[in-house]
DNA sequence: AAAAAAC
């Protein structure tokens, strides 16, 4: 049953086959150029210039009426358990059209099994204790199960396949917000299963209306959903997890992003594309190539919106949502996932979205005792050996020989390389992953920490969000960030669903300014904070070089619609309060606009 | 100040 937290844990499907872009599969001679038989998955959602061939569908009239229903099967039984449904989804000949083999993205999962001792004694119950905020009109309620959800029969194997048993806090509300049609905008990060709760939405909602008619527009996709995120690693994360949610639907998952030959992913967008997972710069390059048009877009996710704005994409994603050919708000659905609220989002909310719900949800091990924290007072000239300390003794607890992975943070690409060459120099396995070195040595980098192969990776910031990498068991902040939200999300990568996560921070004198910020989150997540960084925290005045864009704003789980009927005293957004934890007026009786404790 | 992101 621990197997079941760990939402998001298969996006470890890493090793060479997952590798971008991914090569169609082999198709033997005598079935090439084969005709689309009955069987096959229609592609229903297929691009227009696909359908362009597809004049002889023949009976396809009837296929896909068969496909409308089985698709549809599942829907109406709802009640019983989904799960136990077979067949609906019965097009699973593992092709897609054109006799092309639709990879299995199932098979490089990880044989999780020996995980699960691991896992006992953990309280998984944590996840009902998450906080969790809604505000809006009519907000549909949440679901306990994916059975009583309507997802349909193929959904529900997929997320059978995926060994999802219960929903997370944040699927089990943004799941029928969306499948009620309404626009949300979200506080929850990845970990939480974030991906799922806006994939399966929109996977449904194209199953259910299987027939738009795409215009036929010579070498121009016009994918029906669009999903916008900050790094490349993530878009791949996405892409891939997107993947093993819609196998076997016929909805065509593509993934599009700078660093890597645009031909392929060309190549990709004309074989037709349902849902599309970008990156901002590269899209912005295919619109106006005019090779992918927006204007069938029906659904919107931006994911770590407040990370997009951090690396200035602003004018690249108004450009992608408001001055090319996207349907304007409430023609859309549009669902904004956030880490943080500060002014710039909550602008992008108002401007994106329509009428939408606001849901807050806690993140898993912030507050919880998921995550040791440690701060060791550690000089710069003495960090390299410290930290090899830290790896020996480490390596010395490992069982079975499986040794735990490493993530270790640095502020920059040049101390990134360096540190990996140092390590290495030592007989350490590590690697490194940053913004100067090629998006293939980052995948390569990437797929090398997953698999065990090198258990040390040396990061930038490019790896602080969102990126999912199961089995980190140990982060250190070598240099610390500048600012607490940083901190938090790269503590982040460890103790994720539900396992124990241990985060080392070196902090100096060069530090000052995160004494107070991290002794306040420590305390507040209920770590032993050491005497000499209170001490620290009390000489350093509050506030520091905290949250410039956010004007101070820590975690503004607040539906800023509320603003003017409820501004009395409760400053998130003034910074003399209490810095990083639990609002004080959390549990406190204190209602609306109160969320969790994170970022 | 550094990081990320299109060519």
């Amino acid at each position: 049953m621990s197997a079941t937290m760990r939402t998001s844990s298969w996006a470890e499907s890493a090793d060479a086959s997952s590798a971008r872009p991914v090569k169609p599969a082999y198709v033997p001679p005598h079935l090439r150029n084969r005709s689309v038989a009955p069987a096959e998955p229609p592609s229903f959602v297929s691009n227009a210039n696909e359908r362009g061939l597809g004049g002889n569908w023949g009976g396809s009239s009837n296929s896909r009426q068969d496909f409308g229903n089985g698709g549809r099967q599942g829907y109406g039984s709802g009640s019983g358990g989904g799960f136990n449904n077979r067949g609906g989804a019965g097009m699973g000949v593992g092709r897609e059209r054109g006799g092309r083999r639709e990879a299995n993205p199932f098979e490089n999962d990880v044989d999780e099994s020996f995980t699960e001792q691991e896992n006992t004694g953990i309280n998984f119950d944590a996840y009902d204790d998450i906080p969790v905020e809604t505000s809006g009109e009519n907000v549909p309620a949440p679901v306990n199960t994916f059975a009583e959800i309507d997802l349909g029969d193929a959904l529900n194997q997929n997320i059978q396949r995926c060994k999802y048993v219960k929903p997370t806090p944040v699927q089990r509300y943004a799941i029928p917000i969306s499948l009620a049609g309404r626009d949300l905008m979200a506080c929850a990060q990845t970990g939480s299963g974030k991906t799922a709760a806006f994939c399966f939405p929109i996977i449904s909602g194209i199953l259910r209306e299987p027939y738009a008619q795409r215009p036929r527009v010579a070498r121009t996709a016009y994918p029906l959903a669009l999903i916008l995120s900050p790094t490349r690693e993530l878009s791949c994360q996405i892409h891939d997890e997107a993947k093993k949610f819609s196998y076997q639907t016929g909805v065509k998952v593509v993934v599009a992003y700078g660093g890597a030959p645009i031909t392929q992913q060309l190549r990709e967008l004309e074989r037709g594309v349902d849902i599309l997972v970008a990156t901002p710069g590269r899209l912005v390059d295919l619109l106006e190539r005019a090779r992918v048009s927006l204007q069938m877009i029906r659904y919107l996710a931006l994911d770590e919106a407040d990370r997009m704005l951090d690396m200035g994409f602003e004018p690249q994603i108004r450009k992608i949502v408001e001055q090319m050919d996207m349907p304007p708000p409430g023609m859309r659905q549009t669902l904004l996932f956030s880490a943080t609220f500060p002014k710039e989002i909550q602008r992008l909310a108002s401007d994106f979205l329509a009428s939408y719900i606001f849901l807050a949800v806690g993140r898993v091990g912030s507050s919880t005792d998921l995550i040791a924290q440690r701060v060791e007072y550690v000089l710069e000239s003495d960090k390299r050996s410290h930290l090899m300390d830290l790896l020996h003794a480490q390596r010395e607890n490992d069982v079975n020989g499986k040794q735990g992975l490493t993530l270790v943070f640095v502020e920059t690409k040049k101390g990134a390389d360096a540190l990996e060459h140092c390590l290495c120099v030592n007989g350490f396995p590590a690697t490194c992953i940053h913004g100067d070195r090629t998006q293939q040595e980052r995948e390569q980098a990437l797929r090398s920490f997953k698999t065990g192969n090198t258990p040390i990776l040396v990061a930038t910031d490019v790896a602080a969000r969102g990126l999912d990498i199961p089995r980190v068991a140990h982060v250190v902040n070598f240099d610390l960030p500048n600012d607490i939200d940083d901190y938090v999300h790269r503590i982040g990568r460890t103790g994720r669903a539900g396992k124990m996560g241990l985060a080392t921070a070196f902090f100096n004198d060069s530090n000052l300014s995160m004494a107070k910020p991290l002794a306040d989150l420590m305390q507040e997540a209920n770590q032993e904070v050491p005497a000499w960084l209170t001490r620290y925290a009390a000489r350093t005045p509050y506030g520091g070089s905290r949250n410039k864009r956010t004007g101070g704003a820590r975690f503004g789980g607040r539906d800023v619609r509320k603003e003017s009927s409820y501004n009395k005293g409760n400053d998130y957004y003034g910074g003399t309060g209490g810095g990083y934890g639990v609002p004080a007026s959390y549990g406190g009786g204190y209602g609306q606009g109160v969320t969790s404790a994170w970022d």
